[in-house]
DNA sequence: TCGTCTCCCACTTTTGAACAGA
DNA sequence: ATCTGTTCAAAAGTGGGAGACG
């Protein structure tokens, strides 16, 4: 779709010619209001394949490293791979983190996604400030068992199941500068956890009763296509650690969640919920609250309780306050002080997966990469590429080497066969996992322009082409110059996307924009599986 | 039978549109 | 006409519980 989009700016002239080869967002060709907005959405990656997979390079073995540090589970904590020694990372949460991880942390996934709580909150020291950073969360297998909650622990309950690619979540404010980064706290409130293996919403897929540790990447790269080469600074908070479940077996994390969390208050031993079963005559739960967790059992009236829980809702809220995520203009607004406990993370040494080099057209374009410190994104168009594989149903049969241009020939024999019945294009069906290569779609008779990359391109391609054109193909800017008189080509690219349904062409709803500000001040996410599903049409008639 | 999952409920919080006033 | 502050309804987010499912 990447060709159609460009046909279509080129059609207004807004896209200029790019060497053969070269993608044109590299070479500047973008128009600056367009890169500005592919910059400011956060968007979900694919990644991820079982260790088995040949395409398997380093990263998804991360997922059966040793276990980590997580309460019930001894055992040595998940190997980060900071890469830069000055850049410090700290959860600023880490008391209510460590709280729920004393009892093993329980998190709730859901069809539709739900959300993290506590939720992944830190601050960052030591990042360039005037050079430009991504951050971005993935979740890894903390190992590879299945658990079930057995009297009051997590006990082993089998190997785990394979588990689904994983998903890449680039923070919305992506990409700031290290200034911005490290002025205020960086929060992951809005990432959803989900167990809907077809989930198009860009949440990270989990499966229930297994274990997971989150991990957080902060990547230099002014661009999308920059993160994709970068070196990956990642760091993990042992504390993070915890199990999806999609009802809680824990009572006591169940209270911890309901003292904390500012959306269960109905739930709290003063709210209206619990007055209402009190009432009823259903006794309270009796959760052994024999910590620093609040004592729910012992009623709203002890003094103590009410202190400490107003403590403990103070995190909270802070956890919550922080998650301006939507709001560009103040995601990064002043926090105010906590007055939670924050320790310094030193992320231990990871030895850097051997990812898939970077092509070399690419490669060249940035400072000499050891390609064991090229990105996790890099080995997640692995990732792709052999779970496309392994669901191709079509074989291929088009000669990708004649199409694919010549700089990018390295990489080929590490990527499956284009497959043309897993591409995001308008004619094809939408696939739940994008393949690493995609098609222009157009008909044999009108290949693409010169100077436009090839009609099989790999995975940072793809990348991009996902992210825009549905959103800016539905919209029409005022301040575009109109569009020339169409050559066939234009035109054939243009009546691609007429197939398209409404709701990828216009964002749906009174509020959609007739025009495509510069900043909206709350962007629709904008990711390859986002826009797949329009708002209105609910999961549960997929 | 049991463990797990899904759906719906009642509740709270968040969000943004609509409105009034300066 | 523009900006700012307030109000209010809708949307989103919560855990609980009943029932379905394998």
């Amino acid at each position: 779709m990447y060709e159609e989009e460009l046909l279509y700016l080129r059609s207004r002239g807004m896209a200029p010619p790019a060497p053969l080869g070269l993608h044109p967002y590299l070479g500047g060709g973008l128009p600056a209001n367009l890169t500005d907005h592919i910059e400011k959405y956060r968007l979900g990656f694919h990644g991820g394949l079982t260790h088995h997979s040949p395409f398997a390079h380093g990263f998804p073995g991360d997922y059966l490293k040793p276990p980590v540090q997580c309460a019930g589970f001894p055992g040595p904590g998940l190997p980060g791979g900071k890469t830069d020694p000055r850049i410090k990372v700290r959860l600023e949460n880490e008391t209510l983190w460590s709280q729920f991880n004393k009892f093993g942390t329980e998190m709730i996934i859901t069809k539709l996604g739900r959300r993290m709580f506590p939720t992944v909150k830190m601050s960052v020291s030591g990042l360039e400030p005037n050079t430009k950073y991504f951050v971005l969360m993935d979740i890894t297998p903390a190992d590879d068992s299945r658990y079930k909650f057995q009297g009051k622990e997590w006990v082993v309950a089998g190997k785990a199941e394979p588990h689904m690619p994983g998903r890449l979540y680039i923070h919305p404010d992506s990409p700031a500068s290290g200034a911005q980064w490290m002025r205020h706290p960086i929060s992951f409130q809005k990432l959803k956890l989900t167990n809907n293996n077809l989930d198009q919403q860009g949440h990270i897929i989990l499966n229930s009763m297994h274990k997971y540790q989150p991990r957080i990447h902060i990547v230099a790269a002014p661009d999308l296509v920059t993160l994709h080469w970068s070196t990956f600074n990642t760091f993990n908070f042992p504390q993070t650690c915890f199990t999806a479940v999609t009802a809680y077996q824990n009572e006591r994390i169940t209270q911890l969640k309901i003292d904390n969390n500012p959306f269960a208050k109905g739930f709290r031993e003063n709210g209206q919920l619990r007055s209402k079963k009190r009432s009823g005559g259903t006794s309270p739960p009796a959760g052994d609250m024999n910590t620093s967790a609040p004592k729910a059992t012992e009623g709203a009236t002890n003094d103590a309780t009410l202190e400490k829980r107003s403590r403990l809702n103070s995190v909270d809220s802070g956890d919550l306050d922080a998650s301006d995520d939507e709001r560009p203009s103040s995601s990064m607004s002043v926090e105010k002080d906590l007055g939670d406990e924050k320790v310094d993370v030193e992320s231990p040494p990871t030895p850097p997966p051997p990812f898939l080099p970077p092509p070399p057209i690419i490669k060249s374009e940035v400072e000499d990469t050891s390609p064991s410190l090229v990105s996790p994104l890099v080995s997640a168009a692995s990732m792709m590429a052999a779970a496309a594989a392994g669901v191709a149903a079509v074989p291929d049969h088009t000669s990708r080497k004649a199409l694919t241009p010549p700089t990018l020939a390295s990489i080929e024999p590490r990527l499956p066969l284009h497959d043309a019945s897993s591409i995001l294009s308008p004619a094809a069906t939408r696939p739940c996992l994008p393949s690493p290569t995609y098609s222009t779609g157009l008909p044999g008779s009108l290949q693409p322009h010169p100077g436009m990359p090839g009609s099989s391109l790999p995975y940072p391609y793809l990348y991009y082409s996902h992210m825009m054109s549905p959103y800016l193909l539905g919209r029409t800017a005022p301040h575009l110059p109109p569009a020339p008189p169409t050559s066939a080509l234009d035109k054939a690219a243009r009546d691609m996307y007429a197939g398209y349904p409404t709701y990828l062409r216009t964002p749906p709803g009174p509020h959609h924009h007739s025009s495509l500000p510069a900043t909206p001040s709350r962007p629709a996410p904008i990711h390859p599986y986002s826009y797949t599903l329009p708002p209105q049409v609910q999961a549960a008639n997929l």
